[in-house]
DNA sequence: CCAATTAATACTCGTTATGAGTATATATAT
DNA sequence: ATATATATACTCATAACGAGTATTAATTGG
């Protein structure tokens, strides 16, 4: 091997591609591959043909999955050896960035189908209740980690983590902290991931969520991560809504989308306070209810405001 | 080539490593190289060797400066043809990952300096006036730059980005837009990297602050623009603080990194509110005035709340 | 047609956070 | 002793926020 060959890898694009429908979050997920679970789209960047790696994503996944990415944006660049092969020490080394997409939800491609993200994450849902696999898996198989933990520091930093990454006793939960959550179950040995890349304490009870292949989970998580802070302070909401709507679907996607419900007469208040939407005289036609007016995206707020975004309550209420 | 050849890229890690010094925010500047400008510490990324990125480039990073880096996160992976090499179209494709590390400042290694980062962006420092070079060369510039758009509508948008991006025509500063920023006088050809990278519109006035090689200006930028913002929600501040010191030293530590002015007793009710720091009893041996009580910071916070950071009001008042 | 139901929309109210001061205390320099 | 510089303590008005109640406009079942 030469010197000039000793430093080179390959550059896998992966891409979480977002979609709201029937107030489910949805990723995009291509088909085969059954061995360990289902794959986020990727492919390898091909530094010949694309001049940017953004642009090497948007070919191929057009050409994978027949869909036009509105809105990309880069996550993380994840390079761990043993996370990202089949088997470990196998193949070439593969570096992976990962990017999250927003799409409107359109017909799907062959050879791939829209997940409700909750699949991967299921105690990440809190718009019913806090879920109970908190309480009942979650909780206790991350306190017998802290507690088998080498020594008492140790011990003590997994305890906190827990606290803090799930909101026990007490604690508030923060709807963003999606990747620390995955992280630690994973080094828990709680998810199928860990388990296939042979860390220890694979003898844990079941696994949480469905796995992925990959490091796609680790990626989807920080895909939702950032998703629910960034439509915070920048309209990116709308890039998942059509081109009218009413204020109860804008609610609905954005709850689906951090996992919490809100205060739906402060939503509104927000929402029309900081101009981010304006009236279109029409009317939806519902089957129940006053009928609600029609809203569209107010684009031009970017030219006004500095950085509008969906600034959802710290704590949920009733809908 | 081969079909496994081809899509084969190296791997670039660059670091810009920050401390603040005398209320000066510092950037290590590794020596030799005048062709360009400054570099930061970079260097490749050995997949043979190194299981993590970060892994990598804390053991050259170590060589290279005998620093101990503490805090380090990745920034974001830049993969643009012919934006990181000394001439376009020479030498391997290279895929450069960019990260964050702060520390407090000590001797220097052999090859490095530290340098105030305000060199590179004169016009982010907003602790005295609003800089000069703004309304003198940077609105008039970018005015020319609108209006030689090939069509109006281009023209319009990027009246409008300057004017979000500068805080133009009375619209705030964003301190946290450092790239955007960047980005903007890169496009217009007000850089000296935008000349060097064969931008047209090379024949601009003078090139504004200080050039660095290969993309290492738009790494620092969005490393700058990270910190603003990260330390609003996380207590990274600490990183770069000794031991104990006085509230002011804090706020200036933080008004440095920031670029902009605070309100000294709300600064001090915000940090004290917050129990980031607690009181040593002992106070500082100052020159002159009212001697300061020295506080340290209370890493329990960490435990108890979940994202406590130091908050910075939106706009700006007497120190 | 009326009452119950459902959802949209409009207000209200108390609490907290934030921006911007004034007032007072404690040191040094002359 | 006085001027000056800084630290620290309070005050106050306003905006933002969480959590309601009240009212309006439709549908649905009798």
């Amino acid at each position: 091997m030469s010197a000039a060959q000793k430093h080179v890898v390959a550059i896998g694009l992966s891409a979480a591609i977002v979609s709201v429908a029937e107030e489910r979050p949805c990723v995009l997920i291509v088909k085969h591959r059954k061995d360990h679970g289902d794959a986020l789209p990727f492919g390898p960047f091909d530094p010949l043909q694309h001049r940017t790696l953004e642009g090497g994503l948007r070919t191929w996944v057009g050409e994978q999955t027949h869909l036009d990415l509105g809105y990309a944006e880069q996550l993380y660049t994840f390079g761990d050896r043993g996370r990202h092969e089949l088997k470990p020490g196998e193949g070439p080394r593969i570096v992976s960035v990962g990017y999250l997409a927003l799409t409107r939800q359109s017909g799907e491609a062959p050879d791939t189908l829209w997940r409700d993200w909750y699949r991967y994450f299921p105690w990440e849902d809190w718009r019913g209740e806090k879920p109970a696999i908190i309480a009942e898996v979650i909780a206790p198989a991350l306190a017998a980690f802290a507690k088998s933990a080498p020594h008492a520091g140790l011990s003590e930093t997994r305890r906190d983590r827990a606290r803090l990454c799930f909101g026990l006793e007490g604690l508030a939960w923060d709807e963003e902290k999606v990747l620390e959550r995955y992280e630690l179950l994973y080094e828990a040995g709680l998810v199928q991931e860990s388990v296939r890349d042979g860390r220890d304490g694979a003898d844990k009870p079941l696994p949480l969520g469905a796995g992925m292949v990959f490091d796609h989970r680790r990626i989807l998580a920080t895909a939702i991560a950032r998703l629910r802070g960034k439509m915070k302070y920048r309209p990116v909401v709308f890039e998942l809504m059509p081109a009218s709507f009413t204020l109860l679907d804008l609610q609905r996607t954005v709850e689906a989308i951090s996992g919490i419900r809100l205060h739906k007469q402060n939503f509104r208040r927000l929402v029309e306070g900081l101009g981010l939407v304006e009236g279109t005289g029409k009317v939806s036609a519902l089957t129940r209810g006053r009928p609600a007016e029609l809203f569209r995206f107010r684009r031009e707020v970017l030219r006004e405001r500095p950085s509008p975004g969906v600034r959802l309550g710290t704590r949920r209420a009733g809908s």
